[in-house]
DNA sequence: TAGTGGTCTAGACCACATC
DNA sequence: ATGTGGTCTAGACCACTAA
């Protein structure tokens, strides 16, 4: 069988993989170069399966993984397209957050977004050491608010590599409708891909306080979230502090 | 092709579902019918296939999905075996704590678990809601206390319906070694299938406080979490306490 | 009607575990 | 040597979408 060049040429060939996984690793370098955009539709099934000499069956099991993955979406009749933050059934794929009411799975669709700041600054030690970038190295900052019914909810600080967001400003920001991770598509070539989240319980204290409305020392959710994109590079440091008087953070186990 | 009896006289036939998915909720029905216990081998994929009257593709692939909602473990040479809470793997596969620092995965074994209480009593109104009993029906309350290194970092109140835990004492519970699930398994035949949590910055307070060995007003972690038998038929109610100090709740968002 | 993904089959061969 | 799951193939047919 013929060995697909691309692999055979990476370096330091890791013993063995079975074809579909080359087949998988392959897509997402072409993924991670941008040679699909999120949203457009990537060749077919027996496209790829021709364009690599494999049946389609293998073609087929590495595409159900990185669907699986969240990479790519599996539209039947229509094809299979690079998955985005921008589209309904992905939206707020990151959101955790849910009304103690609600019932089941109303949105938080009608979160109100209020920007406070972005701006570009040197990045503090403890950003540059998540971010993987060197300490007082360019970042950019963006603090906002998210509401609902005009009560504050959540108070976000984030933190981006400023090289790779050259351009983002507050009017970009503040104008964009839709997830923010839309517009880091859009603007910047930058798909979040994975994200860890670290959570904790904490005493509301002073600036933070007030822009939630919550009397100091009242608690609050701390959660530290670091998102990736290909390739496994972090590229957004979140530190939201949320409200759960009347919403709580949801999770499913299996 | 001759369609599978059991599945043609189910109630209610709900339109068509692919042969795979078929066979996928009959393996489901003898799971929770116990004909094969947790840890035990099911038949082979051959035989299945012979069974069922089946290729052995399709049975591959409702067993592929099976395995990856966590019902069945594939062990290549081996067979296939029903998933069990009992095992190094899947210890502690709820429990979403980690140290702060350690590094990555080192899991929290060395938690010493203290028992506070184990008694039988009405369930609470709130408590039946969540566990879809009879207000005032028979409960198993229990309370238990987790530390590291000496240090109180979970307070947990679990219900439990109590006819499906007939003689649970607070014996059997103290003297059993690993993980709580297990011993509901080997005990009372009841596999944790699926869980959802809800989670929540609360104050300490009054005797939670004391337990927990913080300030009265400190933070902490408020996880409420319903586990769910086959059937996504409720069977826990777990309220546990955190001190997020020293640990933090780790979540990973694909 | 044509093109796409989705299902199902049958058979060959590989990798791993056990005897 | 045997039995298990894992990979790969080739081809048939189904279900959905769009022109």
């Amino acid at each position: 069988m013929p060995v697909l060049d691309a692999v055979a040429a990476a370096p330091s060939a890791p013993a063995f993989s079975p074809l579909y996984q080359q087949i998988k690793a392959l897509l997402l370098q072409r993924l991670q170069a941008g040679e699909w955009k999120p949203g457009e539709m990537i060749p077919s099934e027996m496209e790829l399966a021709a364009r690599f000499k494999v049946s389609q069956g293998t073609v087929r099991k590495a595409i159900d993984e990185l669907a699986q993955e969240n990479h790519l979406v599996r539209r039947q009749g229509k094809g299979t397209f690079v998955a985005t933050h921008a589209e309904e059934r992905t939206q707020y794929r990151f959101l955790r957050l849910m009304p103690d009411d609600g019932g089941g799975n109303p949105p938080q669709t009608r979160l109100q977004r209020r920007l406070l700041e972005c701006r570009r600054m040197r990045a503090p030690a403890e950003v540059a050491r998540a971010l993987e970038i060197k300490s007082g190295e360019a970042a950019v900052q963006i603090r906002r608010l998210l509401l609902h019914a005009g009560e504050p909810v959540v108070l976000d600080e984030i933190w981006l590599p400023g090289p790779l967001f050259k351009g983002l400003t507050a009017d970009k920001l503040s104008s964009w409708r839709g997830p923010m991770y839309g517009l880091f598509e859009a603007e910047f070539g930058l798909r979040m891909v994975r994200a860890e989240e670290k959570i904790r319980a904490v005493a509301a204290a002073g600036d933070d306080a007030a822009l939630l409305a919550v009397a100091a020392g009242t608690p609050l959710l701390l959660v530290e979230r670091l998102s990736h994109t290909y390739g496994d590079r972090p590229v957004e440091l979140r530190r939201g502090l949320y409200r759960t008087d009347r919403f709580h953070y949801r999770n499913e186990l299996q």
